[in-house]
RNA sequence: UGGGGCGUCGCCAAGCGGUAAGGCACUGGGUUUUGAUCCCAGCAUUCCCAGGUUCGAAUCCUGGCGCCCCAGCCA
């Protein structure tokens, strides 16, 4: 589905390109490194793409690898979701799934590799008196008291850090580079701390030593034989830490990390903190709302995996700050849905219409094509009869300049059927319109009228053989293309109206069985997909897209 | 007067000294029993700004300006 010979390459890959031509890798190997304290997100989906893309097209290998080095937030359900959005997405890790925490014997080793070398020891400074001699971003800070103990002593003191001998935050283990260093990262950056009482979800509670993001992912990188090791750009002051790292220790190698702009989607929000307030908070209806930007989310929206990929793809790999636009999205979705999805009918917010002369030998089901251009997707049959259900915007009594749909006295088609034409409109006694009565024109079966032109065409289901469902329509969350801009609280950014529930909807019978995940175009209202929470005799359907609506979108520009 | 990045069309993004790709969006026009799809056309004399080098600069140099990230024992 790439709608385009666009060329396809990005800074990392022309990288990769020359790493590959000089002889300094014979292949490449990438890894994604998720932490397991949230569900993935869009965001992560691009760094996935990435990661197993340049795997696959290089022929090398992609690791999926867990940071777990902070037991305090993470847990196997978070590991297991992460599992299985990878999969949907359309990746396979074959045997290579790592935990950080596999590492943590080799880690504390090349720990001691590094205090032997009296290039780490343990800090008795508490966290805050360690920041208050960090300095500032323009003052130098301190060197700790604690900086130059023996070699001998050190590793008495971090062996018993592990033995459990002290309390939490009682020390720490530093790597010993430079208070006076400008770049931050690199003025005795904390090694390992001390956690008692958390269960780690792999290793239990074996462990009351942890070691930190900058010292395990370097080294476990290396452990794995990463080549290349992308990353999002705040890590980019912390690669000289990186680098530190893999050329103190006796790792088999030296991966070059790289760093890459994170993504930002309009009216949503992409932070694990954010996200996982809305799931908290109980704003959303958990991980996998159809309106979060997460791939549960997505999947449960009715994005297909290509779309995302293809989305990924669209968006490029770069190191500029951006803002890409929902339409970029919904674009993908739609080129996809609208090749793949078969067609069908639904009457979301029905009127009922008596078609008054119905011909005795009228059809009484109607065939129609599951795809206007695709004959490989076969045909149905629809019931037909003289009762049927259209939608309300489709008729109007007093309609808007350039309406192509029903008007009192005019002409429009039922998709597949008759023209009809409006006789006659029944009210109720609120006055409120309750029930058309038309008469078909019974030459315009599967034929042009005679004579007239006649432009609408509007869809319709069989009163007596549409199915009831219940049909949510989603928009965006937020009302701002950037929520809880300004330090504002996002929350005031949310959109009221992100969740429309239809409950009267009827859809045409071939849909009766449809099963959760199945998705359709609903003729001239846009893509759905069956939601998990569907049971037998209880449809509920997901707007994922609306078709393109030129007419809509004159509409609301006229106003106003 | 700390360090690290980034600035090419409304939004993404190619470009790597030889005279501005592509996608999304938008604007026309055509086809159409989905106001969808599809098709065709248009859409940056200019690359944050100012100098300089060069026959030639978005690309090289100098100086500005703007934006993002960093002072967790988070990742």
């Amino acid at each position: 589905m790439l709608m385009s010979d666009t060329p396809r390459t990005n800074f990392i890959r022309q990288i990769i390109d020359a790493d590959l031509a000089s002889g300094k890798h014979q292949q490449v190997h990438t890894r994604f490194p998720p932490e397991p304290n949230g569900y993935l997100h869009i965001g992560h989906a691009k760094s996935i793409v990435l990661n197993f893309g340049i795997a696959a097209d290089y022929g090398g290998r992609c690791n999926l690898r867990f940071d777990d080095t902070n037991p305090h937030k993470e847990n196997v359900e978070f590991v297991e979701s992460i599992k299985a959005d990878v999969r949907w997405l359309g990746y396979d890790w074959d045997e290579r799934i790592y935990f950080a925490s596999d590492y943590f014997e080799q880690l504390y080793g090349f720990a001691v590799e590094l205090i032997q070398q009296g290039l780490a020891y343990v800090c008795d400074l508490s966290a805050e008196e360690t920041r208050a001699r960090r300095g500032t971003l323009t003052e130098p800070g301190q060197d700790s008291p604690y900086r130059n103990r023996s070699v001998d002593e050190n590793l008495e003191l971090f062996r018993r850090m592990r033995a459990g001998e002290f309390p939490d935050g009682a020390r720490t283990l530093r790597a010993k580079i430079d208070m006076a260093a400008p770049n931050i990262n690199l003025r005795d950056p904390v090694l390992y701390r001390i956690r008692h009482g958390v269960i780690h979800h792999q290793t239990g509670s074996e462990w009351c030593l942890y070691p930190t993001y900058d010292y395990t992912h370097p080294i476990s990188d290396a452990l794995e034989g990463i080549t290349h090791s992308l990353c999002t750009l705040e890590f980019e002051d912390h690669r000289p830490l990186y680098d530190w790292c893999v050329d103190h220790v006796s790792v088999p190698c030296k991966p070059r990390q790289i760093e890459f702009s994170r993504l930002n989607l309009e009216y949503t929000v992409m932070s694990k903190r954010l996200l996982t307030q809305l799931v908290e908070e109980g704003i959303v209806d958990g991980w996998d709302d159809p309106r979060m930007p997460t791939i549960a989310g997505l999947r449960r929206r009715g994005f297909t995996p290509a779309s995302i990929r293809e989305f990924c793809e669209r968006i490029g790999v770069t190191k500029a700050d951006n803002l890409v636009e929902m339409g970029m999205l919904e674009s993908t979705i739609r080129d996809d849905l609208d090749h793949n999805a078969p067609r069908a009918m639904a009457v979301l917010r029905p009127l009922k219409v008596v078609l008054t002369n119905l011909p005795v030998d009228a059809p009484t089901a109607i065939t129609a094509q599951n795809h206007p251009k695709r004959e490989d997707m076969g045909a149905r049959e629809l019931p037909f009869a003289a009762e049927v259900y259209i939608d309300r915007q489709d008729f109007a009594e007093d309609p808007p300049k350039g309406f192509k749909r029903l008007v009192p006295g005019g002409e429009v088609r039922l998709r597949n059927a008759y023209v009809i034409r409006c006789d006659e409109v029944v009210k109720d006694a609120a006055g409120a319109v309750a029930e058309l009565r038309c008469s078909v024109d019974a030459e315009t079966l599967g034929r042009k009228p005679e004579g007239r032109k006649v432009k609408g065409v509007i869809h319709w289901v069989s009163a007596a053989h549409g199915v009831p469902a219940s049909v949510r329509l989603y928009d965006r969350l937020f009302s701002v293309p950037q929520p809880g801009a300004g330090d504002s609280d996002f929350r005031a950014d949310l959109n009221p109206a992100s969740l429309t529930t239809l409950t009267d909807c009827v859809v045409e019978p071939s849909l009766a069985d449809a099963i959760p995940g199945t998705r359709f175009q609903f003729e001239r209202e846009g893509y759905f997909v069956v939601d998990p929470q569907a049971a037998p005799g209880a449809l509920v359907l997901n707007r994922t897209v609306t078709l393109r609506d030129t007419w809509g979108k004159q509409q609301q520009g006229g106003g106003t």
